[in-house]
DNA sequence: AAGTCGTGGCT
DNA sequence: TAGCCAAGACT
């Protein structure tokens, strides 16, 4: 990798931070340099686009427009302003340490690198980034943007997925950062990242910091950062179950902990589940899965149901290591039944905007909703 | 160290 | 389409 003088550096940090000053973006979360602006945004902005972000952190700085407000708000209310969002357990982590600042802390922010990864859901990165921006310590804050724009700059040849290269950009960004403007500075480089210096269709040509990019000046912007491919999605069989009554649909609220934990759903029953160890999937035809499915779901529930497979392809959903392949069948019920011993509700329609539902349930609805009304 | 944990955009 | 990719943290 590439070694930058001082003279470099310096040169570096004032062609960056120029361009920066007259090229940053306008975002709702840079209007200040609150923390808890700061923190929120940072939050929302894990493995997230700004694009996506933006309404979210609108509606939220509304709901909650104080760290205060957020540690004291109900789970459910805060999980609904998250819905669609992913990753949940942010929301979840976002709340625990509202809840540490504000009545462990006494409503004092840590205002260092160290004190801040101290708070949950605060990682290597969020701590660097809200370090440098809110309390202006000169310290990188490694995510993407950085491994990619630095990866290219200096042709560091870490492979970004092993844990331990972190620390490596971390003391190279170190040595680069501007210690006058060090939230501005990585500000900028998560700009430059997203604009000239992208994954896939880098602009580097009309790059401010092209003079400085090795990669570009030996043709190989493409080659970096250096990363190993991830595994491909697991294709997993699901059944969906629609029972619908008088009072509305049968809903379960998931787990506390795992996949999409505390959020809303059909009934998922996992194929695989509804099998005799000896039994492979493919001996299976569609009518079997529905009086599998029967016997399981009354089994646990003693809900009497007589099921029927609604036709169709399987609704998919993948995940970042998950393909969700899920079949849909139905009851429709005259009567309400007893469900005391479901772990759920009957939920009616009218009542589904107040239960935090995940996009996958999102297209389950859609599609019983297209197959009802044929 | 390697898996887990969501969703939407883009090619 | 299928496969990456996007301001990571936690276990």
């Amino acid at each position: 990798m590439e070694q930058w003088s001082e003279e470099t550096i310096a040169a570096f940090r004032k062609t960056l931070l120029k361009w920066y000053d007259e090229n940053k973006r306008d975002l709702p979360w840079r209007r200040d340099h609150d923390p808890y602006h700061v923190w929120v945004s940072e939050i929302m902005l894990q493995q997230t686009q700004v694009n996506t972000v933006i309404p979210y952190y609108e509606r939220f700085m509304s709901m909650f427009p104080t760290i205060n407000d957020l540690a004291a708000a109900k789970p459910e209310q805060l999980l609904k302003a998250w819905e669609g969002l992913g990753y949940y357990s942010r929301a979840r982590n976002l709340q625990r340490a509202a809840q540490e600042i504000v009545n462990d802390r006494r409503g004092e922010w840590p205002t260092t690198d160290a004190g801040l990864q101290e708070l949950t859901g605060i990682g290597p990165y969020t701590a660097g980034a809200i370090a440098s921006i809110a309390f202006g310590e000169p310290v990188a804050a490694v995510d993407g943007n950085a491994f990619r724009v630095f990866g290219r700059l200096l042709m560091i040849d870490a492979d970004i997925t092993k844990p331990a290269t972190r620390q490596l950009f971390a003391e190279t960004i170190d040595r680069i950062i501007d210690p006058q403007r060090p939230g501005d500075f990585n500000q900028a480089i998560m700009d430059l990242g997203s604009s000239y210096m992208t994954a896939k269709n880098p602009d580097v040509e009309h790059s401010p910091v092209k003079m400085f990019d090795r990669s570009y000046e030996t043709g190989h912007v493409l080659d970096y950062p250096v990363k190993t491919a991830k595994p491909r999605p697991v294709p997993v069989d699901y059944v969906a179950l629609v029972i619908h009554t008088p009072a509305g649909y049968l809903m379960t609220k998931r787990p506390s902990t795992g996949l999409l934990a505390n959020l809303w759903t059909f009934p998922l029953v996992k194929v695989s589940d509804l099998l005799k160890d000896d039994e492979q999937k493919t001996d299976l035809m569609d009518v079997d899965i529905v009086s599998r499915a029967e016997q399981a779901f009354e089994t646990e529930t003693e809900i009497p149901v007589s099921l029927a497979l609604i036709g169709g392809r399987a609704v998919t959903h993948t995940f970042t290591h998950l393909k969700w392949q899920i079949r849909l069948v139905s009851a429709e019920l005259s009567t309400v039944p007893d469900i005391s011993l479901f772990a759920g509700e009957i939920v009616a329609e009218s009542a589904f905007d107040q239960y935090p539902m995940p996009v996958v349930q999102q297209k389950l609805w859609r599609r019983w909703q297209a197959a009802s009304k044929k």
